[in-house]
DNA sequence: TTGAAAGCGTTACCAT
DNA sequence: ATGGTAACGCTTTCAA
């Protein structure tokens, strides 16, 4: 029951009666040592359960790194483990590890992890960026640290990106509201002052001028307040004097909440989500979907070729998302809200 | 634009005029150096933008690891991934980086990362086993490497382990819906030949047995076909000759089915889901619920323990479970089916 | 085909 | 309060 100590390329050497290079070489370049010092080599090996030390493969200078870190908001969010499902599949298929990190969505939490990871010498980062600003970065990628931005693009600083068509799916969802017949279609998101639901306002608000309606400040309720419940909010939307036959749900909480909010209505408004979820077929909730997990595997793969050859152009990955019909986004106006 | 090298301890030393081990003692014991000497320290260090390599830190003999790997099946399992938000935020109380990584709940898959993690040399390692065997662990043990087995007990290993109530919880929900008066319960899971599911069928008939009603084969539906889809399984009992009043649900996905199969039936039979699930409530799903996250927590926290003192008995922690009654638990027999 | 020596970035030990 | 030296486990020159 002693504590042992672990074997080292050294011990290796000793048992097999060869050097230490020669066992370094079994283990990378099998081809260039004879076969039968190949066999002492591997059974001195098992014999003393060697296993290369990876920590120290990589201290060497030019010793490429062997692992990738991933800062995310939290590991229970759908998108954010969907995403790191993703990172570490296609990582997995080039040999290096995943170091997960989590900052509960917080701009100190950002900066203290990606501060942990460099420490590890990660050979890159991967990060759905919260704060406004990751210029404080820059500094690292200078020093051979590629960042790849997944969601959001990186402000202030030279990083690859994998992002969503988030324009064109909120324009697209607009327009099939509009097309039912719906004039007066709310739009809700908690919270709003990211990079993402910027891009969806706004596209959002394009597809209403395009059928020449105007945009009406009630029905946009773009909250930056996390204590508030979207289903709450909801619900205050649907008492109001006016109230909307249509609603866009911003993400997929708010999207809960929205279906938590008017499951019971005698006439609920169309509802569309912006984001998939587990049950919204069992719900027969409408949605603008994308493929989160791609998201992952294309951020990956850029960290992969950015590791492999640090300079060149950064690249702007942007992914489509679709609509997918599945009953709640389709449905028109309800018969006395129709009139305005 | 030239990538520049990363500074040194040496660096440093050189630029603030003193000797790397001053500067190393800065970064570790800062009291043991004149306040001056930390002031150059410092303004070199952040000039050169220096950052500790922990990489070199580790490799030092009885250098401590500062990473720890976490073995499981997927990131898109609710009951996996919250285990890893509960894992990582706990190692991350304690200083220390969470490698994850995932086998797709195959054999081979488990040892081929648990070599990969070893490699990286984690100072220990979580899993959830999936094998019948984790002997071939037993050597990385004894050479220092804590194994903490999560949800399963650890089968020819000596490991500290955390797992459910699974029979306390399976018992009460059959308890509970006998009470209600049901007599013929059905329970399906799949994979059935894992220890969760051998635990909770074992609690399933012990109540039953407590209320003298014969297990009967026809109800228990125990698979072990991943290609089977729940949703038909359920189906498929609900047009026998002669079908269960209520079922028990043995995991979540198997849960979710249910809910599908279920949902549109006139008279829908009792369901009780092991494992809660996101929109449970919304669906009035009643669930046997538990804690994931603090199963994570608790595991990390061992394994930070044993980290710190390698020796001494191992800890086997069982958590708790509880009915949640949400409506789909409480429906009585319908009156048709009430009669054998 | 195989080996010796130097070095990667850090810290423990022992000095000063 | 500060510094030199050796060592951690490995790979890369350069030789043999």
């Amino acid at each position: 029951m002693a504590v042992q100590t672990r074997a080292t390329l050294h011990d290796v050497a000793r048992l097999a009666g060869v050097s230490a290079k020669t066992v370094s070489r079994v283990y990378s370049q099998r081809d260039l040592v004879a076969p039968d010092t190949v066999e002492r080599v591997m059974s001195a090996a098992k014999r003393l359960r060697f296993r290369p030390n990876l920590l120290a493969q990589s201290l060497r200078r030019g010793g490429g790194a062997t692992t990738v870190g991933f800062i995310m908001g939290e590991l229970l969010n759908p998108f954010y483990y969907t995403v790191a499902a993703g990172i570490e599949r296609e990582l997995a298929l080039h040999g290096f590890a995943l170091i997960v990190a989590t900052t509960d969505d917080s701009v100190e939490g950002e900066a203290r992890v990606a501060d942990t990871l460099l420490s590890q010498r990660v050979g890159a980062l991967l990060m759905i960026p919260v704060g406004e600003d990751q210029s404080y970065l820059e500094g690292e990628r200078q020093l051979g640290t590629p960042v790849i931005a997944i969601d959001r693009p990186a402000r202030d600083l030279v990083a690859d990106s994998v992002v969503l068509a988030n324009r064109a799916g909120a324009y697209e969802a607009t327009r099939a509201l509009i097309s039912r017949g719906h004039r007066r279609i709310a739009y809700i998101c908690n919270p709003a002052s990211v990079y993402t639901q910027v891009e969806r306002v706004t596209g959002y608000r394009a597809a209403l001028a395009s059928a020449g309606i105007d945009p009406d400040p009630r029905w946009e309720r773009l909250l930056d307040d996390p204590a508030s419940s979207p289903e709450s909010v909801v619900r205050d939307l649907m008492v109001q004097p006016s109230v909307p036959t249509a609603i866009i749900a911003g993400n997929n909480r708010v999207c809960i909440g929205a279906v938590r909010a008017t499951l019971e209505m005698p006439a609920p408004p169309a509802l569309i989500g912006f984001d998939d979820f587990e049950t919204a077929d069992v719900l027969g909730i409408s949605v603008v979907g994308h493929d989160p997990m791609e998201m992952g595997r294309r951020a990956a793969r850029l960290a992969v070729e950015r590791m492999r050859d640090p300079i060149g152009f950064t690249t702007q990955l942007e992914l489509p998302t679709r609509l997918i019909a599945r009953g709640s986004g389709e449905r028109a106006p309800a018969l006395s809200e129709s009139s305005r």
